[in-house]
Parts: C-alpha cells; structure tokens; sequence
DNA sequence: TATTTATCGATATCAAAATATCGATAAATA
DNA sequence: TATTTATCGATATTTTGATATCGATAAATA
C-alpha cells in the first residue's frame, strides 16, 4: 500500500473520523482554527477556491509547517502546487469547532459586557442560540437588546425550567458569580463561560472556560517592559 | 557556599534582578500571575501573613509545583512548613507585572465593549492612567464614561501631540482597525490591545496584544463536546 | 514529452511547559 | 532534646508544542 497518496480520502470519511481526531486536537491548534476561518472567509468571498499554507501562514504570521499540522485534522488532504480547498477546509474546520445541532444560551448580566456580547455575532455564527439575557436591574428588565428579551433574574428557574439550556455566560459581579454558577449548574448546565474574575467550582462534567482580562494586560505589561529594555540597550 | 539556604536574600537583591527575570519569565507563567495576585490579596485582606505553595495551588486547581516555580523568579524566598510571605509575593509579583511609572492610554472606541473597560478597574490597579475615550459617535463626544472625557475621533492627533501616549485600546469595528493602529503607531504609541478580529501589521518595536473571542469559543466548543462524548461513552 | 518548481505530508529535531522525585530544613510535637 | 512532618527548592523526566528536513507529487514550463 502506497502512503504518499493525494486526494483519495471522501468527504464521508473525514466526517466520520472526527470524534477522533477530536481526542487529538491540541489547544493551541483549537484556538488557530477560527484564524484560519476569517482568512478562508476572505478569500471565499474573493472568489478564491484554493489556498495554500504558506499564503495562510503569512496572513496570520505564523509557520507555515504549523498551518500544514493544524489542517491534517480537518482531514482535507492539500495537493502539491494548487494547495487546499476552501470550502472543503471551511467545511472540515466547522465540523470541528462548531456546536452539533442547536445549543441554547443564556446570558446573565446585561451590563456593558453582557450587552457587547449580545452584539457579537459569534455565537451564531457558530451554531449557538442566545435564548434569553437576565439581569437584577429593574431598568433593564422587560427591554430587548440585539433582540435579546432581557429577564429578571428571578425569573432564570422559570426559563431553565421551559427550555433546555447548555451554555451559560457570565458577565455578572464577583460576589454572585459562584452563586449563579451552582444555580445554573442545578439546573443542568453543561458549560460556562466565565467572564468575572472568579475561579469557580463546578462538577467535573461541567466545562468552564475563564477571560481573564488581568492574565492580558500582564502579557502586555511584561512584553512592553521587554521591548522597552531592548530598545534602550540598543541606544 | 551552602546551597539551599533559606531566607537570606533582601528585599533590594529581589528589586535589582528584576530586569533580568523579566528575560526569563515565560507566558504561561506571566499569565497565572495575576491569580497569584487574586489569591494572595484575597487572604491577605483575611489578616493572613503567609500562604503555601499547596494552598495557593488548591485555590487556582493548579499543581503545587508549577506555582513555586512560578513564584520563584519573584525571588521571594519560602520557608518550610511556612510557606511564602504574602506582602512580599505581592510586592514581588507586582514588580514584574505592573507597569514603571505613569503609562497613559487611550480608549478608541466607546460602544459596550469600550464602556466595559472604561468600567474596568483593572488597568488603573497596574499603574495605567486612561486619559481619554474616543468614539465617531456625536451622541457620545462630549459625555464621560466611568469619568473619562470622550472625545471625537477627529481630535486624535490634538490629543498625541500633547500627551505622550503609550498603549491604545482597540474597541472599533474591523473595517477602521489597520487604519486607526497605524495611526496610532505613527502617533508614537508603544503598544495596542487590540479587541478587534483583525491581524494587525504594525513594526516590530510595537507591541501587540489580541483578544479573539473566537478562538475562546472554538476552546469551549471543543471542551463541550469532549465532554459529552466522554459522557456518552460512560452511559 | 522531459524538466522544473511549488507545495504537500511524514518524520525528525529542538524548545517550552508540566509534572515527578527527592534531599534539605525549620517548625511542631513527643 | 530527639523525632516527626510540612514545605521548600533543585534537579530529572515526561509531555506538549514549534520548527526543520526532506522525499513525493502534480501542475507548469521548456
């Protein structure tokens, strides 16, 4: 059996051997996958139906070599001199990363951030659906915002209640975030996303991610320092 | 020369090495020190004087390990069965972490994402001064957000020309992102925390942080369905 | 049709990060 | 005072991630 072959694999294959790949995929290839998305988007909408990694690479400023890594996962398989297709690796790159089927979302918080959230198209984009927002200001409660009806927040075990909801976006304060976070987890929440500055306690079955605004701007801070200890040795 | 001698440095030998640390310091562990930071305020403000590598480690569900090595370059020294002084890793931290002096910022952009840093204290907490909020919006120049004067975006240069302005805060939508950047860069701005999806191309002595929602999504996204495949499989 | 060349993908190397091991030590306890 | 124990920090190992090398190949070109 050869092993250099080209352009044998189906589109069923790759499908069915995603939960797979899935185990192998690595974080740092995870969170590439939506860069890759935008500059495919791009030329998609150029008109372009093929790309190589190297003109990936040098949109993103990456390597190239790890652009070529990250999209063996999609199982789209790249021909020498053409490069890889864009709808397939669109496709292959979704499958991925994006929710299977529809995931419902609350939000609970309407403030500054909840709102700018609500704005964001991202969750829909990949497949999420924000069903509701809370918040414990009276002023806000009853108003839509991005179409979003905004609820009290006595209102969330009614709502939990009704409709099934998997995702919950924090964007309350510090002092309600573990709290919050237990009622949600009640109520048969399957992940969170945590934008207080809180570290919070869930089972083991529930997925947390965590922004950190803090850890950034330490990485701003520190590379800032760097680049002016560089520049000063240079003078 | 013995070699594991504990509690003999001072507090200046800490201070004097810091630039040399700051080489050695990698990003995963500039990112955990601000949960250090977290942490070690939390007990503190609880009367605590000092704090172990497993109790700080047990809080952020980190391993012990990582967290002395990580306290280790800010050359606080622990003692057994002591653990570390919580003043002093605070102090240490924060000499690595914060900024040197007075470092002005601007704020472009003033929608709800831009309010929501406004309202952020975590800039000022590292020894950031926000100076101003910009926005294209008239509805919105001449307010103040969270005490800030927002200007209209035309009066930019008026602003850089009399402020020495070293980081630009990034909250405008994609299509005027390369555009204000390298405005700002001409403007003889040092670094940019850019909340918006594009790859900006700046030089080199600019420093450049991005934040991508995205890729934090495709993270969750991915995490969930692991952790539902494992569900399935338990059943 | 033969040669050149861009580009892939497999494998190998190198660097960074996480984790494990273990002796040293100082407080607590017997 | 002797022993136990919690905890540190140095060093070693393992895992993960990035980068380099190179043969295979198919389109482009001579």
């Amino acid at each position: 059996m050869e092993t250099n072959s080209w352009a044998n694999k189906t589109f069923n294959e790759t499908k069915a051997s995603s939960e797979s790949l899935l185990k192998e995929l690595r974080l740092p290839t995870i969170r590439r996958f939506p860069k890759y998305l935008r500059v495919l988007w791009d030329l998609s909408s150029l008109g372009r139906d093929f790309v190589s990694s190297d003109k990936i690479a040098n949109e993103l400023n990456i390597d190239p070599i790890t652009v070529r890594k990250d999209l063996a996962f999609t199982g789209v398989i790249g021909k020498p001199r053409i490069g890889y297709s864009i709808p397939l690796l669109i496709n292959g790159i979704e499958q991925l990363i994006q929710s299977n089927g529809q995931t419902n979302i609350l939000l609970i918080g309407a403030g500054n951030l909840g709102r700018a959230l609500l704005g964001y198209g991202g969750l829909e984009k990949h497949g999420y659906n924000i069903v509701a927002a809370f918040d414990s200001d009276l002023n806000k409660v009853g108003t839509t915002i991005h179409n979003k009806q905004v609820y009290n927040i006595e209102q969330l075990t009614e709502i939990t209640e009704k409709v099934n909801i998997e995702i919950g976006v924090l964007c309350i304060p510090e002092d309600v975030a573990q709290k919050t976070a237990t009622f949600l987890v009640k109520a048969g929440i399957k992940a969170i996303w945590n934008f207080t500055n809180t570290e919070l306690k869930v089972p083991e079955h529930v997925t947390v991610l965590s922004e950190d605004l803090a850890s950034s701007l330490a990485v701003l801070s520190v590379n800032m320092k760097r680049n002016s200890n560089k520049k000063a040795k240079e003078e």
